[in-house]
DNA sequence: ATGACTCGCAACGCGAGA
């Protein structure tokens, strides 16, 4: 099974770009982030159209997440459970084939400090109790999406220009080791040691032709999941079409049980 | 270097993104 996740950036600015990918790449599960629509404007027949069924839940303008799978979704759940407070709609979960999802649109956190900052420490504190209380479950997990964290100096071009931001501080790294120490693992560096590989490039300033990026897209499995994990990469073409939008898929393949 | 980011909104620039 084929899992990727993807922050395109707008659904409907983005849809020949996220069409032509899933024809090409055959993903069987995708979580979608920032998708920047309501539900019923989501364009649902043009991927229905390409076998995959849907789960959305978007807002107006900003923020939004997706599943996308080719077999059927189960036990949907929008929202962060234990965050009910929460407006911004950036947390969707559901079982395929009896894998529990979940596609994550972390805040950004910027300007740090401050009030969206704190948000952001905040959102990632009611994620760390929803991952301990799946974890407890002992089947397979996978939570993925722009986690908007930079984990550590091999993913970003250039640790000391990034000093400061609410994705690299250590607050917020500290945040995202905790998710690791419970128990998950970061499918990408299982399989890749490799430093400097990235999913985000900034529009701005050539930082796609001079690959000055950040790898801030994740996919974090429970045990049970990475024991079936048997391969995991970034797909970097799309970012280089017409139209891109600033972050690239990350996908991984999970051997069936 | 004399300069080129993109999205939704319903605005004719702004806020947000990272």
């Amino acid at each position: 099974m084929k899992v990727a996740t993807w922050n395109v950036n707008s659904i409907k600015a983005r849809l020949p770009n996220v069409l032509t990918w899933l024809a090409g790449a055959g993903p069987d599960v995708v979580l979608l982030q920032e998708t920047k629509t309501v539900d019923d404007a989501f364009p649902r027949l043009e991927i229905e159209d390409l076998g995959y069924n849907l789960a959305v839940h978007g807002q107006r303008s900003y923020n939004g997440v997706a599943i996308l799978s080719k077999q059927p979704i189960e036990d949907i759940q929008a929202g962060l459970p234990g965050n009910a407070a929460d407006e911004q709609a950036r947390y969707l979960e559901a079982t395929i084939a009896g894998i529990r999802f979940a596609s994550i649109y972390l805040p950004n956190g910027n300007p740090a400090p401050g009030p969206k900052y704190d948000y952001k420490l905040d959102w990632m504190v009611h994620l760390l109790s929803r991952a301990e209380t799946l974890l407890a479950t002992e089947t397979p997990i996978v939570l993925a999406g722009d986690y908007n964290v930079i984990p550590t100096d091999d993913d970003v071009h250039d640790a000391a220009a990034w000093h400061g931001d609410a994705l690299i501080r250590p607050e917020t790294r500290a945040l995202f080791r905790r998710l690791l120490h419970l128990g998950y693992s970061d499918a990408f560096r299982v399989l890749n040691a490799t430093p400097h590989r990235y999913s985000f490039w900034d529009y701005q300033g050539g930082a796609w032709q001079k690959d000055q990026g950040i790898r801030i897209d994740h996919l974090l499995l429970s045990p049970q999941a990475v024991d079936r994990l048997t391969a995991a990469d970034i797909d970097q073409e799309p970012r280089g079409k017409a139209k891109a939008s600033d972050h690239t898929p990350v996908w991984i393949e999970l051997a069936t049980a």
